[in-house]
DNA sequence: CGCTCATTTGATCTATTTCAAGTTGTGTGG
DNA sequence: CCACACAACTTGAAATAGATCAAATGAGCG
């Protein structure tokens, strides 16, 4: 099993071995957390950074009236917040969208091996840099884009995303999103989404099908969601 | 005139007399911006770090369609990203709303004053920390409250952090912002914020005039947008 | 004064939500 | 292998928030 946060970070800053292995040392102990577990919650005192070594998570909010935004999805390789311990509180929650494997890292640590492998510390300036444009990108997204385009826009990112991690199929990925879940993030109801990804799929763009994304036509998807890939940042990659 | 970079860092982090003094040394020499004009484009090479000192600015995307999405509003004291120098290119851009001053800081010379005063780096990070969770409450805004919810929302937003940078009077701010600017930001058109305005002045929550927002009764607005300032993280203050 | 730009109002139209039933799929125990 | 329960998905009809189009009013400015 290769270690998904090395491949991330290593698609954002050349990393040499010993760069390599201060990674892999944080990184050896991860712990299973089941579906649907909070890893924090709004209001909790922030701890250690964490790390999804494998599985999904989301980060998400709840409103006063009880509906749900989904802000961000976590896929393998993806971590919380670099200084998050510098906050009193969270401001959201994290949540386990399937069964994961977790790394915790100890504040500390981290900031020692950021502070001798220089091209560790820059991995994880892009990757928030990166993390910062999706939410950008997300906002776009809800502010000014149809529905269809959203979903589509969506796609695209996750798709890509995983892409750079190696764990997607030829025009195929793992997809374990519920409509509901899809729904909460897109600012739709469950309703609708089933809609539109009906549309989708027979305007022969793409197909979500029991937790699998079939991207059927990759140039009209792109085309329909108005993407531009800029936003994450991977003009270095050679992949 | 008060440095409002510093009272906004101040905010987040006790400052001494030498870290004050690092931070006035770097943002000695603004410039004046005028209005309209923006600072750095989607696509272009980001350069140094910049503040805004006096005036106000805006993020920005603009979509295919030509359509405009305000991605953050930024008043005096508000920096663009810290390590934004480390990527390629722009994701967004970002245009002053008013003449501004405006101060940019060469990267080494951040770096510097950071490893020098940790107070300041500390200062730095939550900053951005709060820049961040106010994405996320955008995001939740756009996604899953209604326009008069999200309009107030956002006012309830821009009055806290103007206070501050203590530059509100009793229950007002000259909020520069026009309705078209502000429709933008909300993912609404000029005309529904228009309208959504006229419901809050009758509502006897807030009036918008004239560049001038004036909260008449603050418990009224911020129980109608279900405002909850925990993503400022402003718990510290004693403000 | 006459221009321009921002705001305001009205009338119509449409995307999306809401509510309410079904249908399909999946896992479990008999 | 079937029956049942439970979740996820699908579809239709009615209601509504917000967009769009069009036009009028008002303020600031050379």
């Amino acid at each position: 099993m290769t270690n998904l946060f090395v491949e991330k970070l290593r698609g954002y800053s050349p990393l040499d071995e010993e760069d390599v292995a201060g990674l892999l040392a944080l990184t050896a102990r991860p712990r299973l957390v089941k579906t649907r577990h909070d890893l924090i919650r709004e209001g909790d005192r922030p701890g250690p950074v964490f790390v999804i070594m494998e599985g999904w998570a989301c980060r998400y909010k709840v409103l006063p009236s009880g509906t749900r935004q989904v802000l961000a999805f976590l896929m393998p390789g993806d971590a919380c917040d670099l200084h998050i311990g510098l906050l009193a509180e969270m401001d959201h929650s994290i949540q386990t969208i399937t069964p994961a494997q977790v790394v915790t890292i100890d504040r500390v640590d981290m900031d020692r091996l950021m502070a001798q492998r220089p091209a560790v510390a820059r991995a994880m300036y892009i990757a928030q840099l990166v993390d910062e444009g999706t939410m950008r990108a997300w906002i776009t997204s809800m502010g000014r884009r149809t529905s269809i385009e959203r979903v589509a826009h969506l796609m695209c990112e996750l798709y890509l995303r995983a892409r750079d991690i190696a764990i997607t199929g030829e025009q195929s990925l793992a997809l374990p999103l519920s409509q509901v879940l899809l729904a909460d993030a897109l600012g739709m109801t469950s309703v609708h989404i089933n809609r539109v990804l009906k549309e989708l799929r027979v305007a022969g763009a793409m197909t979500l099908n029991r937790g699998s994304l079939e991207v059927s036509d990759p140039a009209k998807l792109v085309r329909i969601a108005g993407f531009d890939d800029g936003y994450l940042h991977r003009r270095s990659r050679t992949a």
